[in-house]
DNA sequence: TTTCGAGTCATACTTTCGGGTGATTTTGTC
DNA sequence: GACAAAATCACCCGAAAGTATGACTCGAAA
């Protein structure tokens, strides 16, 4: 019980044990080098010179290895414009009216999302070719060449969302 | 008012209260070795400890000023929800914001009104390769890989029709 | 004066689209 | 079962779209 707070307490505050014994450590082997060579009076400015240099070190080492990573998050809003209000249904007199199967309107859907025949083939579980036959129909149906204008086309007879 | 003002100190600085303090302590610790050894020259720790931590307290500082913050930036797509039966303008700040120039802005009106790039180029009096490479920079802006993305994300962000 | 963005055009190349035609399979209905 | 519509797939081919790169002009800004 006792051992595993004081483990926390190590582990949660490693970074300030380690810098206070490293400091002690240091002071006390200064003080030893002072005593021991008798050379303090006259390298004094070298000495807090060494010092300082060495705490600026310790300065920034601390607060890197301290600070929590300044991470300055920038929420950049951006505007997207939908038109408001009514869910979508499809004109079924109008799908029914231009004989316009469910098959092709899922793929007409698609189309309309800019998806390639390629993915539209992949999407449905079918190949490319039947793809474009669905999407050929679909132009014909619609009286339209390509699938800009089907989309644009399907849109105002409210087939598509 | 002021207690919070003093827990909001504590806990932004925590670290440096518990550097300084921990400090104090150690050279306590310091001074308390010196009487017991007899070592007389105890004002030379306090200039030490002193020299160390004004150096200390300048390397945090320095750390903090060279730090450059990480800068996260998030995109957040806000709908916003406009009444069917306005009369169109252009979404000026978007455009401006994508980069999109005026004659790209054109040709993307074209482009949604289902013209192939040959119709846009009679349309707008040059050549086929000039409206290819207006829409390639229109799709780069966009984010988008052909016409009826384009078409799609313009409209959802009001850039035409 | 230099620089820079916008607009223009070109060449070469790859990929995708769309039309035409025909065929098979599935599915629902009489 | 027969029939029809819908759905599936194939092959060919030309047109259109899209990519990459480079270059030239022009006018505004630095």
């Amino acid at each position: 019980m006792v051992s595993k707070t004081i483990s926390d307490f190590y582990h949660k505050h490693r970074q300030e044990l380690l810098y206070g014994v490293s400091l002690a450590l240091l002071l006390f082997v200064l003080r030893w080098f002072e005593l021991r060579f008798l050379i303090l009076d006259h390298i004094i400015e070298i000495y807090v010179g060494a010092i300082a240099l060495l705490f600026t070190g310790l300065g920034i080492w601390l607060a890197h290895k301290l600070t929590t990573p300044k991470v300055e998050t920038r929420i950049v809003e951006r505007e997207v414009y939908v038109t408001a209000g009514d869910e979508f249904t499809v004109n079924e007199p109008e799908r029914l009216r231009l004989g316009i199967s469910q098959r092709e309107l899922e793929v007409l859907q698609l189309v309309a999302e800019g998806l390639s025949n390629q993915e539209i083939a992949e999407r449905l579980f079918v190949s490319l070719n039947t793809v474009k036959t669905h999407s050929s129909r679909i132009f014909e149906k619609l009286e339209v060449r390509n699938r800009t204008q089907a989309v644009e086309r399907a849109r105002r007879l409210r087939l598509i969302a």
